[in-house]
DNA sequence: TTCTTGTCACCTAGGTGTTAATAT
DNA sequence: ATATTAACACCTAGGTGACAAGAA
């Protein structure tokens, strides 16, 4: 069995609509997708990697009109709402390209003493790309699969592979492919929890998350409550 | 069978007296022992890994007397001289630590496909360090080898241990373990060639080693001289 | 108008020798 | 006197969203 790490925060994430950023050179997912892995037999190999599946065949577009224009300090704007409009069918689908978890393969024992993070895996809007990252259709939705594979050590292992196969699913880490943020309270929340965007925090930043009051800050709200996230089983 | 790289800049410090910096802490190893490997099995099991050892049973202590003041930008000195005494007999020896390669096990043709290096290996002065660095004692001198294990996929492979298991020794990566440098020279050809040391150098940093001309800075000429610098064959 | 691209300042994370203070 | 330690400025390497300019 796997649990989602991070839970708290993906779920606060998708309840205001996750976004991914992807990028020509490739951009690391945030939240970081990682788990926590139970029940392997700790000398057998396995493959451990992640997908990711259109979650439907429609393209998305920004709510026009409506759109927010708030300068907070002077030069800054929000452009944009928060609601999406279907804008049509699916852009072709992208190559289908899988991420192998670098240290595959390994023996259970090792993959179970830690968690597992898919930190080095990048998204990409690139369909030429030939870095190995996974690439998406920007403005369309994902939902990323993790896939345990039991290396078979038997001769004709390939006509196991059904059941030396395993996919887990995380419904709470959907979200949109964008080349720059949409909603921007996803933009102030990534700003809020992601170390690397530390630079564009105006709170005090010894302040949070570490004496974080709950309610203090709605946006982090769910999060903040819980100091050791509770792990989510996977539906499937 | 094995190949040293960056072996032309190993025979620059070596012929200076090759030193390396232990700290509490853990300290890389500047050059870093990377190896190109030929004639696994690529489909096979390999674990890679290092381990050191003394290269005699002396102790040694820096030349009294006659050591340099050399001021050369004002409030820099130059306090070592280049010539190590035999101080007496070595310390106890220090726990013989091995420091396997994190990608270990791996298939051969994992190893061979691309240089194998050793970054991530640390040593240390610290007898009851718990991060498995490698420890040495200061003031000695160390040979590093280079060890390729065959994981034998038999039920009784404990019986052929011996032969399956290999040890490579390039003597050019001998140095001594010091907690501060003793030779200016070595200090000098550290900030030179170790880009993480950019910030002592005072030539024009545009330089070198790209513009470098052959015998302009007789620190480098050898390593300067070869752009692509070739392997050594391991002795044994 | 909407979306994408490239550059940038500002971070995290961690590897350098220097230096002054402290052991031994 | 010699050897070790710890703090430090200055790097490498690379992950952020902001922003202005460009493309569709």
């Amino acid at each position: 069995s796997v649990q989602l790490e991070m839970k708290a925060l993906w779920d606060e994430f998708n309840q205001l609509g996750t976004e991914m950023i992807v990028t020509k050179a490739g951009r690391r997912m945030f939240p970081t997708f990682q788990v926590k892995i139970f029940g392997m037999d700790p000398m057998a190999d396995y493959m451990l990697l992640m997908d990711f599946v259109p979650v439907d065949d429609k393209r998305y577009r920004q709510l026009p009109g409506l759109r927010l224009r708030v300068p907070s300090p002077p030069g800054r704007y929000a452009f944009h709402s928060s609601s999406w409009l279907v804008a049509g069918k699916a852009d072709p689908a992208t190559p289908g390209r899988v991420h192998y978890h670098p240290d595959s393969p390994a023996k259970g024992a090792q993959w179970m003493k830690q968690i597992v993070s898919f930190d080095k895996l990048k998204l990409t809007n690139n369909l030429l790309d030939d870095n190995g990252h996974i690439i998406l259709n920007s403005m369309h939705r994902y939902q990323p699969r993790f896939h345990v594979v039991y290396v078979d050590p038997r001769k004709d292992s390939e006509k196991y592979a059904e059941e030396n196969f395993k996919t887990f699913v995380f419904e709470e880490t959907r979200f949109t492919a964008v080349t720059a943020y949409q909603n921007h309270r996803i933009t102030q929340l990534k700003i809020a929890s992601n170390p690397f965007a530390k630079g564009f925090r105006d709170c005090d930043p010894e302040d949070w998350p570490r004496n974080h009051r709950p309610g203090a800050l709605p946006l982090m709200s769910a999060f903040a409550r819980s100091r050791n996230p509770v792990s989510s089983p996977a539906h499937q």
